[in-house]
RNA sequence: GCUGGGGUGGCGGAAUUGGUAGACGCCCAGGACUUAAAAUCCUGUGCCCUUAGGGGCGUACGGGUUCGAUUCCCGUCCCCAGUACCA
């Protein structure tokens, strides 16, 4: 092997060489420890991109590190296959879904394996194979036989350009997020889960899981969630005129009383604040208005209608809408207080929350508050403060509503008691007089999976005439594509243009039956298929439950945050359905989770055009000031160029080909490149100028390697003292393995590199030549250069195997096979002598050193009789001496 | 707006959670080697003052607590992410 370093060959070699010997193929052994690691399946678009890069680097150094700890690690690798891109390109270009997608399916597994990832490559899940989405299939049928599958009636939202049934994120704003046109209304017959039936469970197990989820994931999780404690409490519609009035009655919006009156429900947290309520007002969409529209006056309906639309919020959040309405004149009556209030419409309400009705109670909720104002209506005090001066209703100008809790004033025969406790006490009364009942409302909704396209899992199911809804037998999945599907886009199911397909007998009675046209969402093959990497082959179950056993549940996932929310709820939600089956026995199926950051691009823009044209390629020169700040960038043309960061992509033409990045650099250099350039959680900014570094690393370990090669395989006695030099650097040694270990505890994968980096440079630090170098120094540097090169393979695999082969100057002493995270010693850690600063009121003056065991006493000794601390505190008066042990010295003089 | 997370050199970022601020890397400058370049190696590199020794300032800004604050507390400004006018 040459002295120089050549990546692709050593890539190469050693690529082959785990090939050869299975090395990361991981079986059942009771004996040993498990460790699972796992990252997000990537959707097979055609290329990786460097966020995978990033996602899969930071997964294999966890998984080494834990093979190097002696675990039994279980690392595997699927394909999202599922999904719209495969049809877009199947309209677009004509090609078969199922052929772009095995296409890019075997590009991307050759770029993996090209970066050298250590995955069992013989578990690989797809998502778009029968083998895989027959239990797709199975566990939709156990939904359904245990209720938890079902289908209604629902609105979806739909683009009618996009000929596309858009979710309540894509239809944000009322505007398609792809094109931009209106979003309508559209009923369908849809296929939910019920999610809901867990709704508990999804946030009280969160408990379970607490110290190994990003924080932020958990809040975002249960924001999702949205559990809210309050009661309904039902108004009687109580007009003059009541016949013109019609009050539809819808279940859990409206209510028919005993006296034949319509009811409007409303939803309020704040019960306690009934009695300040001066209207009820309703969403625009609410059944009460859109029955009524005909008997409102003219002016009245023209607002409700302009009030609809502009209800229609802007996508930016941040944006307040100013409140609006307008009286309909209609009444209700309070059931507490019997008092007769307004009823209005208001922008503010929301028909999708609730039941599309509240109580407004100004005094005490902002919104109210807001609304009150604007139409001069009257703001009555409930609450007040225990501390009077807290309350608004004592000054002179209210400006805003005071929605604490305190003690209840004009409130009947409630007045005098805490506002809090009345909360359950006046919720009870309702519910005794019938006009409502403690709940608690989610803003966490079924999922809906139904979905009109082609390339997804068939929905097991068949409509018989006579039979009605019948699911599939066990025994006939998978229910299985056809091959030729006319793929439109055009919104209806392509299945339902298959009569082979849908045409079948009834399961039931053998008569003519259809199946489902529609497939499932595609979040569903991602909410399981962890499970089946355990036992990838099984052909009549999802998984067995005693090898997932073993293996399950996860023990540290790594991805996007993008996923934070639906994925990862859909998957917890999913292994408690598995669990309630009896395929599991635990709770939640992710003990710790990673959210990385994203990877975003540096783009140059041409200035004129304002089109992306340039990023970072060589023909851009970089304008910088002596320091070397960027103040700006020029074409090869000599036009200037702006400057802007965005999330890479091919269409914004930023990306970086992971292929290039390992033809240019090497699969090591890149992989080192990407961990240590940021903390795994920041969004990283990519900037290639910094690989270099990376490279110019690897480069120093080898000729540390070969520079010490011939010395470090000789015959050593153990019998000479080791130098200074020797000790220090055994002392470095073993400060690293301590800190490159936290690190990897703490998933730090910045510090630990440069951890390795310091002590490279410490090993090129020493001060002895070869040629001149006792077996004590021998020793020192043969400890080092093995735990360095031990050390750099989660980060580095490709080059720590080569490198360790050398080292040990035996073909098969592979990392891969046997070798071990170096072993810590904390004696050989501590160093002979520290430094201790001296500080003289706080600011640094001097260091002195110390055998790190010198007492407080004698520090301070030491300190007061040094030289230069005498020059401040001479003719001052010692007033105080801290020493903090081992850190250093303070003396505070006057 | 609300919620969460942040603000440290020219840049990415370290700092044992109250104890030497700026590790490591990039960039930049100077030098060695070379006919030259590349590569490599060495030196310098927070800012200001000083011939030197050294001194002053410095972790968004303003206060506070402390022998000591990037870290804790109060207030202000700014950035990022999530978001739902959620009753």
């Amino acid at each position: 092997m040459d002295e120089r370093y050549f990546a692709k060959k050593i890539e190469q070699k050693w690529q082959r060489k785990w090939a050869e010997i299975g090395a990361f193929n991981a079986e059942t052994d009771e004996t040993r420890p498990k460790f699972y690691q796992l990252e997000m399946l990537p959707y097979p678009s055609g290329n990786l991109h460097m966020g995978h890069v990033r996602n899969y680097s930071a997964g294999d150094a966890v998984a080494w590190y834990k093979r190097l700890r002696g675990f039994n690690v279980l690392h595997p690798i699927g394909w999202d296959s599922f999904g719209q891109p495969a049809e877009d390109a199947a309209v677009k270009r004509g090609v078969n879904p199922r052929t772009w997608t095995d296409e890019n399916i075997e590009i991307m597994r050759g770029q993996l394996q090209r970066l050298g990832i250590s995955y069992d490559w013989r578990r690989q899940m797809y998502a778009h194979r029968p083998e895989y989405y027959k239990f797709d299939q199975w566990f939709f049928l156990k939904m359904f036989e245990m209720g938890l599958a079902y289908k209604r009636m629902t609105q979806v939202n739909w683009c009618s350009h996009d000929q596309a049934t858009l979710s309540n994120e894509q239809a944000s704003g009322g505007l398609c997020w792809r094109c931009g046109n209106p979003v309508i209304k559209k009923d369908l017959e849809q296929w939910f889960l019920k999610t809901t039936a867990y709704t508990d469970q999804l946030l009280d197990d969160m408990a379970e899981i607490e110290a190994g989820w990003p924080h932020n994931v958990l809040k975002r999780q249960s924001d999702w969630i949205g559990r809210s404690e309050g009661a309904f409490v039902e108004f009687e519609v109580s007009a003059s005129g009541d016949s013109l009035f019609y009050c539809p009655v819808v279940d859990g919006i409206t209510s028919r009383s005993d006296q034949g009156k319509g009811r409007i429900r409303v939803f309020t947290t704040r019960i306690d604040t009934i009695y300040g309520a001066n209207a009820i007002v309703l969403a625009a969409e609410h059944p009460v208005i859109q029955a009524n529209l005909d008997n409102f006056a003219e002016d009245v309906t023209k607002k409700i209608a302009f009030i609809r639309v502009e209800n229609a919020r802007p996508a930016d959040h941040a944006v307040e809408i100013e409140k609006d309405g307008v009286d309909t004149g209609l009444k209700a009556v309070n059931p507490f207080s019997g008092e007769e209030i307004p009823i209005w419409v208001g922008n503010y309400v929301m028909m999708e929350y609730g039941t599309g009705a509240v109580m407004s109670v100004p005094a005490h909720d902002q919104r109210d508050f807001e609304f009150a104002n604007k139409f001069g209506l009257s703001i009555p005090v409930v609450v007040e403060a225990e501390n009077k001066d807290e309350t608004d209703s004592t000054k002179s100008v209210v400006t805003q509503a005071f929605s604490d809790y305190g003690v209840l004033v004009n409130s009947g025969e409630w007045s005098g008691m805490q506002s809090k406790e009345a909360k359950s006490e006046m919720a009870a009364f309702a519910n005794a007089k019938n006009f409502g009942e403690a709940a608690t409302t989610f803003r966490l909704r079924d999922w809906g999976i139904s979905r009109q396209r082609f390339w997804g899992t068939p929905i097991p199911i068949i409509y018989c005439d006579k039979c009605g809804v019948v699911p599939e037998k066990y025994e006939n999945l998978p229910v299985e594509l056809p091959d030729n599907a006319p793929i439109t886009g055009t919104g209806e199911s392509p299945l339902s243009k298959v009569p082979e397909f849908y045409q079948t007998a009834c399961p039931k009675c053998d008569g003519p039956a259809h199946r489902e046209t529609d497939t499932m969402d595609t979040f569903v093959n991602s909410s399981w298929y962890f499970f089946r990497y355990t036992d990838p082959t099984n052909e009549s179950m999802p998984f067995d439950p005693e090898t997932a056993a073993y293996w399950t549940p996860v023990d540290q996932y790594i991805g996007g945050d993008d996923h934070a929310v639906m994925h990862l709820i859909y998957a917890r939600f999913w292994s408690k359905v598995m669990r309630d089956i009896g395929l599991v026995k635990f709770d939640e199926p992710v003990k710790r989770l990673l959210t990385q950051g994203m990877v975003v691009g540096e783009t140059f823009f041409d200035d004129e055009s304002g089109k992306r044209i340039y990023f970072q390629p060589a023909d851009v020169t970089i304008e910088r000031d002596a320091k070397g700040k960027i103040t700006g960038a020029r074409s090869s043309e000599g036009k200037p160029l702006k400057y802007a960061i965005e999330r890479m992509s091919k269409s914004k033409g930023n990306g970086v080909d992971p292929d290039e990045m390992v033809e240019i650099y090497g699969a090591d250099a890149s992989r080192i490149f990407v961990m240590f350039a940021a903390p795994i959680e920041n969004e990283l900014v990519w900037n290639e100028a910094g690989i270099e570094g990376a490279v110019r690393f690897l480069q120093r370990v080898w000729r540390l390697v070969y520079k010490w090669q011939a010395s470090i395989r000789r015959e050593l006695s153990d019998d000479t003292a080791p130098s200074v030099e020797a000790r220090k650097l055994r002392q470095k040694t073993h400060q690293t393995i301590k800190r490159i270990g936290d690190s990897f505890e703490s998933l730090q994968f910045n510090t630990p590199v440069a951890a390795l980096m310091e002590l490279s440079n410490a090993i090129g630090d020493f001060g002895v030549e070869p040629d001149a170098a006792t077996d004590a120094d021998v020793f020192a540097i043969r400890e080092s250069l093995t735990a360095l090169t031990l050390m750099l393979t989660p980060f580095a695999p490709h080059s720590a195997e080569e490198l360790y082969s050398i080292i040990v100057d035996n073909e098969n002493g592979m990392i891969a096979n046997d070798a071990r995270f170096p072993d810590y010693n904390s004696e050989l850690a501590k160093p002979d002598e520290i430094e201790i600063p001296v500080q003289i009121n706080g600011k640094l003056r001097t260091r002195i050193a110390a055998a790190p065991e010198t007492s407080n006493a004698d520090l301070e000794t030491m300190a007061l009789a040094d030289e230069k601390v005498r020059e401040f505190t001479n003719n001052k008066q010692v007033v105080k001496v801290i020493v903090v042990p081992k850190r250093l010295v303070n003396i505070v003089v006057r």
